[in-house]
DNA sequence: GTACGTAATAACAGCGTTGTCATTCGGCTT
DNA sequence: AAGCCGAATGACAACGCTGTTATTACGTAC
């Protein structure tokens, strides 16, 4: 490999010294504009890309952003990485993706090995992790920069950084959708305990059929996980009772996509005799047959725009240093999608 | 942060120099038992954990394998991902991950930067990057190590790490299998054109059939891509057959799944009127009903197999720099997996 | 007990950057 | 034209580690 060309053979060709070709891949200004078009003609030619570990060793800070989570499900994450990656890529940051369960008792040590090994310059948390809070903790003692991504519907804790992801409105919007299409036997199939969004979900549904007057039934609530499997066997479930309900709202797609099954193989057609609905809009729920109502979470951009938030953060930090600085907050609400599940009108 | 001992710290409090820390972080050897344990003791005492930055700009190496790939789906992506996560913990190097697009003309470029920017060791490259000799030989004119994973049934060139998936012999074995079960009048719906394991898995069907005397029939071979909507569209095409066949084999499980439905929606019985196959064993396959017969590729140990190799690949150059060395050559066969989608008999 | 060879250890100079601080430059005031 | 000041630039010492080369310790043979 002929990536030889360090920072001196830049200054060198351009004329001056180490020092400003280092401010101008740097972008600290006080570099007359003549000065700069030599040093980036000169970097240009030699086809210079600073040595990245020189780069943290001098200035004892890091360029990785480190991703946690605890693999939900893949669509999520890969859309998740994807996103970070994006951002990382433009704003010339790697990244260092660190899958970890939360089974795993020594979880906390892992972290800390991690962010010392990679010499992280921040973190972005995803849930369940993120909603954990003996894992924040230990993030705060180990005094690393954070972002974390929750399922809330407004800002509990300003003290860090974080971007709310406003399940219960969405899960509120998907049920009124469902009691429009004349439905008021509805039932719900909870995810994991875990997260958070498996409940805020469910409080958005509770309150849904609250404002319209509809009590909820016990029967018509199950909690389970965020898997396939349950929306088989949550499904299967729902049909015991006598009177069956008439719609199932699942926590998510995969849920979602299991309960149809189920619901299809007892002879049911969906979505006149039942209709289903997810939550998350994978590509799950684009493949079944029919394709389902759900609520839209942008993944991406969340990933992408909590990289950018960290990664602006933390430059305020290095500025600021002691003093106070603005923590970012975002917010972001799930859409609506209809489909075929729900209602018989719509194109295929 | 407390995270300061440095390689001073540990020398100091071990009595020792520093270049001994180095060499029992290193193992170098040539370091008394005695000594030894005195420096451990002082690297748990103050738990210390090198410095990478520092780490690769003294080495001018570095301990960062990259993994590049053209998403072909989330559940492959995520396995190779995990896989060689793993193997890259156990062996105190890091993973940076490089999505990329095949349609990118400047994909050369692209690389280029990032094994630069990086200060990347070594390369693990999936398909169907991995079968474009573009790519290859613009790796090799970078001059950075890399392992390929292809599909092949023998090794066709060796003067590079590779690993062999030896997709023909599967799917060999599943149309044999589909042979077994009566069927004559068996379909093919071929994956991308770019990823060589389509036209393997092709191959794997077409010589099955002429081992038992089965005349091919090209309305009943469709290419296409490694996608749901293409398995739709494709089993939809060939139920437009006059003589319909009674069996299709897929080339992936997304395919398959896209096919069952279909094919159902058709009004047909799977597995009594149309046996079903896929490939890959993604958990597609069995959350589908009925669930898929397909082949397992264990794409989590390949993973693991392909960064082990990597590295050490990697340690025998910086051994034996020059001289020839071992270039390690690795071979996995997927495995049929019977399951209902072509055979009525099994358990549920 | 001396000489010798090898294994174990240490000293020290980089690696390619950035941070700090000193210096020079260029324009503006008087 | 001298004086001044902030902006632009440069010199040089870190950063924490490894490679190289020099030095010391230890065991063995005579």
């Amino acid at each position: 490999m002929k990536s030889k060309a360090t920072i001196k053979d830049v200054a060198e060709l351009a004329g001056v010294s180490i020092k400003t070709v280092s401010r101008v891949t740097n972008q600290e200004g006080s570099v007359r504009k003549a000065t700069l078009d030599k040093v980036n003609e000169a970097i240009d030619k030699l086809n210079y890309q600073p040595n990245t570990a020189a780069r943290n060793l001098a200035g004892s800070k890091s360029f990785a952003l480190g991703y946690v989570y605890d693999n939900p499900n893949a669509y999520y994450v890969l859309d998740m990485q994807n996103g970070i990656l994006e951002e990382c890529r433009e704003r010339g940051y790697e990244l260092v993706i660190h899958p970890c369960s939360v089974a795993n008792k020594s979880i906390i040590d892992e972290l800390e090995t991690m962010v010392k090994r990679s010499q992280l310059a921040g973190l972005i948390i995803s849930p369940p992790l993120s909603e954990m809070p003996e894992v924040l903790t230990a993030l705060d003692k180990l005094n690393i920069a954070y972002i974390k991504i929750i399922s809330a519907c407004e800002v509990s804790d300003d003290s860090s950084p974080c971007v709310y992801v406003n399940d219960r409105d969405a899960a509120f919007e998907i049920t009124e959708h469902l009691i429009e299409q004349g439905h008021t036997k509805i039932a719900f199939l909870r995810g994991d305990e875990c997260h958070r969004s498996s409940h805020e979900r469910k409080l958005g549904y509770l309150q849904a059929l609250e404002k319209h007057g509809i009590q909820p039934n016990k029967s018509y609530q199950i909690d389970g996980s965020y898997s396939f499997e349950f929306g088989v066997e949550g499904a299967k479930e729902l049909l015991l009772n006598e009177e069956k309900p008439t719609a199932i709202f699942s926590c998510n797609d995969e849920i979602a996509a299991g309960a149809l099954f189920a619901v299809r193989l007892n002879g049911l057609d969906v979505p006149s005799e039942m209709a289903i609905a997810g939550f998350e809009d994978s590509p799950f729920s684009r493949q079944t047959w029919p394709k389902l109502t759900t609520a839209a979470q942008p993944t991406n951009e969340i990933a992408r725009k909590a990289a950018s938030s960290l990664i602006q953060y933390l430059a305020s930090q290095r500025i600021r240093k002691g003093e106070q600085q603005n923590i970012p907050h975002l917010h972001f609400r799930p859409k609506l999608v209809k489909r075929e599940s729900t209602q018989l009108l719509t194109e295929v």
